[in-house]
Parts: structure tokens; sequence; C-alpha cells
RNA sequence: GCGCCCGUAGCUCAGCUGGACAGAGCAUCGGCCUUCUAAGCCGAGGGUCCCAGGUUCGAGUCCUGGCGGGCGCACCA
């Protein structure tokens, strides 16, 4: 195991042309739109919907409301530079008290010192000459050290939800990375037996920022590496065939570092049955040959079987053998030997990866002429960097760390990016089950499979788990509570937030789909938690991409388990149908805004999000 | 011995890449189902952010040194 878990209705305002007004003045987010409400006219939500569209790639990264923060962050931005502080980047926050308004920034404490001010006064300073994009800011303030904070204006709310509507499941989605090419590879686990647990949360992860590197413009290849050449698969082979022998009453004994696991016993049975006794009978040779063909298809089928229902799809496996087959290894050696990163010592073939920054050089090729597992690796992501990606993203397990560093050099000393290399490292999974540790170990035979796992906790659930916690962090999977189907276990606290909305459609007799916000008057959101609700609601696509550049999809679920606690509040304090014709529409709105973005999130993660439950 | 990761509430863990009083879930205690699913909502208690220095206007976050835990240090894969 090499890679362990590797609007039209009027409100009055007597403007034939009020639908165009609106339109400007919600474009240059001009404000003084309250007398007229914020009533969409059909062809405004069009047009808005053709600028949303063409704006989709050029997304705001910087802001927690999409439509506007940025156009604030850039006034800012030429007030900072105006005074002469141009190196500075104005970063614009959501404070993590609201009574701090919705968006905050500290530029003024940042550049009191180098322009000798106060930091208050120079705060003042900034505001009195900013020039705030009207129509999205309701307020302003200096505030503590020099904090200047800002209250979003509630046009500046119902565009967060026109465009959530309109972009519907592509919400959440960026041109952040569009043009790089990716290769994502994940499990990758050896064919020599049933994929465990420690690969359930490599393949979630894997899968998992696969998803965000696509929902970022990425172009992402899912990938699965198989070892089917090596020690490790002669080994499964000789520990097969003694199954096979032990089967018609003869004495063998598995070899040593064999595989002692039950499935081989199994499949051994399975062989004679479809094969018949004489099987057995085979010369060693031919017999551990047939074997092992056998043990690597039956073992790949599993593991493919197993992925594809815990729902993971690969768009390529590649097998070591084809490298074998291309000649790749010695094109990579002689490569290396042209570039003189190679000698010999000891009668082997060394690399210079101390060079390039690994602690110590490694063999290529040993005293008794065989490759080390090393070059095969090697020869592996020169291949990927062969097939045009750009970057390659390896999901290893912790066990594996150590080995990051020379992979990083041998790939530098062969020319590639810096950045093209990167390994995600999932920290190995303790299985917890009434109190107790459940130990595993492939060898012993003794292990919670992943299929067990997601056999008893549901595939959602186990995603949801091992998708929770950072990759890189210890991480004990409490199979008791992954199981259970009630109020303890979080898996159902985002999905029940998203089958709560599914339910007020079916009381309001209307398709989810078929929610708009034409006509709908959703400056009548005015509660607090609805609106607490949408600022949140907005956030989607900057949190989708933060996690892409991170590569860690537990922040989308801490985001998501945010949206379900709000939801569930907003729900159970206000009511959607029922409430009279204008609130009633513009609730279903928030509904349905609240819908995708959980929808998305989940999706995003490999996790159902359930109509009902 | 060296390297990497982790150390935050009783437990499991977040903390938006240095911001304003440190959060969630579970567990504990109290309240809420004639109304869109109570798998829910509202409230309470609970903290030396491992320790000690340092950088900074500001440190859970960055630096150094300790302590504790995990993993790794092969001509194994």
């Amino acid at each position: 195991m090499r890679h362990a878990g590797r609007a039209s209705h009027y409100r009055g305002c007597g403007d034939p042309f009020q639908g165009l007004w609106l339109l400007h003045h919600r474009l240059q987010a001009v404000g003084g739109q309250e007398a007229c409400g914020r009533v969409l006219g059909r062809q405004e939500v069009q047009r808005l919907r053709r600028f949303l569209h063409g704006q989709e790639t050029q997304e705001d990264r910087s802001g927690i409301l999409t439509l506007g923060a940025d156009r604030l962050r850039e006034a800012l931005q030429q007030v900072v530079d105006a005074l002469g502080a141009a190196g500075t980047e104005v970063l614009l926050e959501r404070p993590r008290d609201p009574t701090h308004g919705d968006l905050a920034t500290s530029v003024a404490l940042q550049l009191a010192k180098p322009l000798r001010k106060r930091p208050r006064e120079l705060a003042e300073t900034i505001l009195d000459r900013l020039q705030v994009p009207a129509g999205l800011v309701s307020r302003t303030e200096v505030a503590g050290p020099g904090f200047i904070n800002f209250w979003l204006a509630e046009s500046a709310l119902s565009d967060v939800l026109v465009r959530i509507l309109t972009q519907g499941s592509a919400f959440g989605r960026s041109g952040t990375g569009t043009g790089r090419r990716v290769n994502v590879e994940f499990v990758s686990a050896n064919p020599t037996g049933p994929l465990h647990v420690g690969h359930g949360r490599g393949a979630a992860l894997g899968d998992a920022v696969a998803s965000l590197l696509q929902a970022t413009g990425h172009d992402v290849v899912r990938e699965f590496y198989v070892n089917d050449a090596g020690l490790q698969i002669e080994r499964l082979a000789a520990s097969l065939w003694a199954r096979v022998q032990q089967a018609v009453g003869r004495e063998a004994e598995l070899p040593e570092g064999g595989y002692h696991g039950l499935y081989l016993e199994e499949l051994a049975q399975q062989i004679l049955e479809a094969e018949g006794k004489q099987f057995a009978d085979l010369p060693a040779e031919e017999g551990l040959e047939r074997v092992r063909d056998i043990a690597v298809r039956t073992q790949r089928a599993e593991q493919d079987r197993d992925l594809a229902e815990f729902g993971v799809r690969f768009d390529a496996v590649f097998s070591e053998s084809e490298l074998y087959r291309g000649d790749e290894l010695q094109q990579t050696l002689n490569e290396l030997e042209a570039r003189q990163l190679t000698y010999e010592r000891d009668g082997a073939v060394w690399l210079r990866t101390s060079a390039f920054g690994d602690e110590k050089d490694r063999v290529l090729r040993k005293q008794d002429g065989s490759f080390t597992y090393f070059l095969p690796d090697l020869a592996y992501h020169r291949n990927k960097a062969g097939r045009g990606f750009d970057r390659a993203i390896d999901v290893w397990g912790a066990d594996h760390h150590g080995y990051v560093p020379r992979m990083r050099a041998a790939l530098t000393a062969l020319g590639a990016a810096d950045d093209f290399f990167h390994a995600l490292i999932v920290q190995l999974v303790r299985v917890m089950r009434h109190g107790q540790e459940v130990r595993f170990s492939k060898r012993t035979g003794d292990f919670v499979t992943l299929r067990d796992l997601y056999q008893e906790t549901g595939v959602d659930a186990a995603r949801y788990f091992f998708l929770m916690r950072k990759g890189d962090a210890q991480f004990v999977f409490d199979i008791d509570l992954a199981t259970k189907q009630s109020e303890e276990n979080p898996v159902y606290y985002v999905q029940y937030a998203h089958t709560r909305m599914a339910g007020i459609f079916r009381t309001a007799n209307v398709a989810p789909a078929d929610v708009s916000a034409d006509g709908a008057d959703l400056s009548l959101l005015v509660e607090v938690l609805e609106q607490d609700l949408i600022k949140r609601l907005g956030e989607l696509p900057v949190q989708v991409e933060r996690a892409a550049e991170a590569m860690e999809p537990h922040r989308i679920i801490a985001y998501l388990e945010e949206i379900a606690r709000l939801v569930n509040a907003w729900y159970h304090h206000h009511r959607v149908v029922g409430v009279g014709e204008g609130l009633e529409r513009a609730r279903l709105v928030l509904a349905r805004a609240a819908q995708i973005v959980l929808a998305n999130g989940l999706n995003l993660l490999g996790i159902t999000a359930p109509e009902r439950m």
C-alpha cells in the first residue's frame, strides 16, 4: 500500500421607464430606489440575468456579498492609493460581531504607522474621501481603534437573492481557475485487498477537492493509480496460491509478509469452483501467474464497485505496468542522466535530490539492477506533466508524508514548475464503536472495510464525517454517532434544513424551479433572521473559492452548518405559506435561495440533498 | 537524534490566511409541538486557546525554545 488513504408589478412610481431606471441604478448601484421598492420587472430580471451571466468569469474575490463588495473595496483602494500607500491592499472582511456592521476594513490601522497618523483620524479621512458607491451602503462608522465599518443597503440584499435564483445550480461556481488543468490522484490503493476506512477518507477528500476545483473553473481529471507491479503483488499472488493449495487439503504456508485476510480464502474457493480442483495442480509458476491476474482483476473490480457505491467516479485509471510497457522508466532515467543528476555509487544509481531540497540522495536503481519504487513514481508524475496537466494533486496517507520532499525535489530536477506537485496528506482514521477503538490491519485480516462502513452508516453520513474535519488532523470516526438517526447526528442537520425548504414548496404547491424573483417585493424581507440569512447565502461563491484554494472541503461543511442553523431558525420563527400574498412571494424566493445554496454545497461534497427525510 | 503534522469547552473539532468580547456539534441543565417535518427552535452553565519568551497598534493565528500526541526517517511499497 503506497498511497494509503491516497419583478412585473409596479408599486406606483408612475414612471413608465421604471424598469430601465431601476436596472440602471441597480447596475450602477446608485441608491434612492427605496420609494420604488425593489420590485423587479420581468425585463429587468432578464437584463440583470444577462449582466450577471457575462460577469461570471470575472468574479470578485474579496467580498462577502458578491455584487458590490468588490466595488466598495476598489473605492477604498483608490483612497488608500491617493494617500500615498499604494503598496497596501485593502481587505474587506465580515466582522464576527454583527454590531460591527456587514463589512469592515482595518486599513486605517495598517496605515497609521507608515503615514504617521492616528488610526481613528486616518479612518475619518478615508471615509471623507471615499466615494461610497450609493445604493450599496446604508451606514458607515469608525469604531474601536480605527476600524471602518459598513452596513449594506437593502437593495444589495435583494440583488443577492436574484442572483442565486438566476444562477440556480450554477450559483457558487466561478472562473478563478479557468484554463488550469489539474490532475487529482487519490485512493490509489494497491489491488491487494478491500478498501479500508482510511481509503474512504482519502476518497471523500480527493473527490471533494476535485469538485471544488471544478467549481472554480479548473479542468479536472480524477485519477486512480494502480500499483500492479512489484513486490506486494507477488506476495499477494503467493498468498492466494497458498490458499488454493490449502483449499484442496495440502500443506502450504503463506509467504513472509503475505496477506492473511479472509477474502483470499474466499477467493481461493471461488477459483476452485470456477476452474475445478485440478487448478491447484498447475505448475507453481503458471499457477502463480494465473492467480496473480485473477487476484488483481478481482480486487480492482471490488474496489471500483465500492468506490462507485460510495459515489466516487474516476475519469482515469493508470496502471504502473503501462509505464513499463511504454519504456517510460528508462526514458525518465535517461533524462535524469542527461541532465547529469545521477551518479553511481556502491553499484547503485542515485538521484541528486539533495540538491533540490531533499535531505539526502535517493536510489533509483538498486545494486541488483532492479528499480526502486521511486523511479516508477517519478516516471508516473513525469507522465502526468507530459499529458499537459498544470498541477498534480496527490492525496496521500500520513504514513507517506516523508516521501513528499524527495518527490518534489525529483520533479523540480525534471524541470517541473514549483507548484506542479502538491501532496494532500490525510491522517489515518481511527474507528470507535461502542466506545472502543476498532483496530484494523490489512495483514492480520482484522479491519473495517470502507464497504462495511458505508453500508452501516449510509454513504451520506460516511462522506460527511470524513469531510467535516481537516484532512491533516487526526480523526476519530465514531460509528455509533454516524449511525444514529437522531438529532445527535450532525449529518442530518444540513440535509434537514434542505428538506424543510422542499416541504414549504410542497405546501405552497409550487415547483421549486418555478419560484422566481419576478414580481416579488423583496423589500418585505425585513426580519433580522432573514437579512442575516441573505447575507450569508451570498457568500457561497467566496466560500467555494477559498475552500478550493486551500483544498479544504471541511470549510464548506462549516459554512453549510451555519446556513442550516440560520435556515432552521428562520423556518421556526417565520412562516412562509399563508402570511399574505406579497410576503409569501418574497419568502418563497428566500426559501428557494436557501434551498439552492444548501443543495449546491452538499452536491459539491458528494452528499445528497433530499426532498424528504 | 532529525523532519513533518497536531495541541482551542467534559468529548469531537471549527476559527474566513494578523483584527474588535474565542465559536459549533455532542454531552449537562431549563423551556417550546392545534399552524410549511420537533432529525427542529429558544435559553443556561462550561475556556490559562499546552507552557515560556519574541515580532506587531493588535497574536488562538506569525517567529524561537520547551512539553505532550501522531507519523515518517530503506538499495520496502
